[in-house]
DNA sequence: CGCCAGGAGTGGA
DNA sequence: TCCACTCATGGC
């Protein structure tokens, strides 16, 4: 069996981050089970399937389905810190939340919890547009339909697990299509455009990366449709690690924000911004920990596991009148 | 029934 | 530049 092993850097926790990655939701991109995280992702041109699990010091990264050269390894590696973040120090980010009373809290509650990214930026994109203005479980059920229908998957021990689909399959899906699964006409196009851009290679994350600043990723972003501040700046925080997005007008940082006392009133943009003054560098950090705190630590329901093969059929919605 | 969800585009003042 | 309106549907 192919193993590797990453060590862990200091303030880090994998049970932080994969209890943020199994917070309630039916997110269809991994799976968490008796503390050990199960996903298919693509490196170097290779569908992989891994188990990452806590070792001694470090991460054991067990591939369950694929071959792995040297450089397979690597990327591997690689993609790993990358998701979760590993190749970064939190201790400033926690000197900053220890001068606020109100988010002190958090550098305890939240000791080790990373920014659980998205690697992909198509992907990234694509699931921001999903999730704009609909509650979260119909996201992830809308998720699920697309990953289900266009996306490949590696069957394991009889457990399905999906890829998200290529750009390219999704350019040549057609708005039709996915009206069938309940995404609004203007989602649709906005998704099937997005990528077109990148099948054509007309955004990448090279082309976003070899721009000089973010204020210029952030216009290249919003030229597309579909793309306003709120994404471009998901992208960024997401995907792009750029440490100082803040998704203006998302609507889960303020009712974090109001929770916390920062603000009363959403309409109080002066006071946010003076707010997040006092975090450069960190913005994204701390609205990904204010999401965080937007789920409560529940005493997770002990259940039988889930049965093998997953939620493979759900449910699609019948014609309407 | 009404309002809100980890928004964005459009059209009119 | 700044509203009001529209899109879609699930959850409460």
């Amino acid at each position: 069996m192919d193993k590797l092993y990453i060590s862990s850097p200091a303030n880090f926790s994998f049970s932080e981050c994969t209890w943020y990655l199994d917070r309630g939701y039916d997110d269809c991109g991994h799976r968490v089970r008796n503390g050990r995280l199960l996903k298919a992702l693509r490196v170097g041109g290779k569908d992989l399937l891994v188990e990452i699990g806590e070792g001694v010091g470090g991460l054991d990264v067990t591939m369950l389905h694929g071959r792995a050269d040297e450089r397979t390894r690597e990327l591997l590696a690689a993609y790993v810190r990358e998701w979760l973040d590993m190749d970064r120090d939190l201790t400033p980010f926690y000197t900053l939340l220890q001068r606020d009373k109100r988010l002190a809290y958090m550098c305890e509650e939240y000791k080790g919890l990373r920014l659980v990214g998205i690697v992909d930026v198509f992907e990234a994109l694509a699931w921001s547009i999903i999730g704009q203005q609909i509650n979260l479980p119909f996201a992830f059920m809308l998720k699920r339909r697309l990953v289900e229908k266009y996306g490949t998957s590696i069957i394991y021990n009889g457990e399905v697990f999906y890829l998200f689909p290529s750009c390219e399959v999704l350019a040549a899906a057609s708005v039709e299509d996915l009206r069938l699964m309940q995404f609004s006409r203007s989602k649709a196009a906005y998704l099937i455009r997005l990528a077109e851009a990148f099948a054509k290679g007309e955004l990448s994350r090279e082309k976003l990366m070899a721009l000089p600043d973010r204020e210029s990723r952030l216009q290249a972003l919003m030229k597309m449709k579909g793309i306003g501040v709120w994404t471009a700046n998901y992208c960024l925080m997401k995907s792009l690690r750029d440490p100082s997005g803040i998704p203006h007008g998302d609507t889960g940082l303020m009712t974090a924000l109001t929770k916390h006392k920062i603000i009363k009133e959403r309409t109080e943009l002066s006071k946010i911004d003076r707010f997040f003054s006092r975090y450069k560098g960190w913005e994204s950090y701390l609205v990904f920990y204010f999401w965080r705190s937007l789920s409560e630590k529940p005493e997770r329901a002990i259940g039988p596991a889930p049965e093998a093969g997953g939620r493979i059929n759900s449910h699609f919605p019948g014609a309407r009148p």
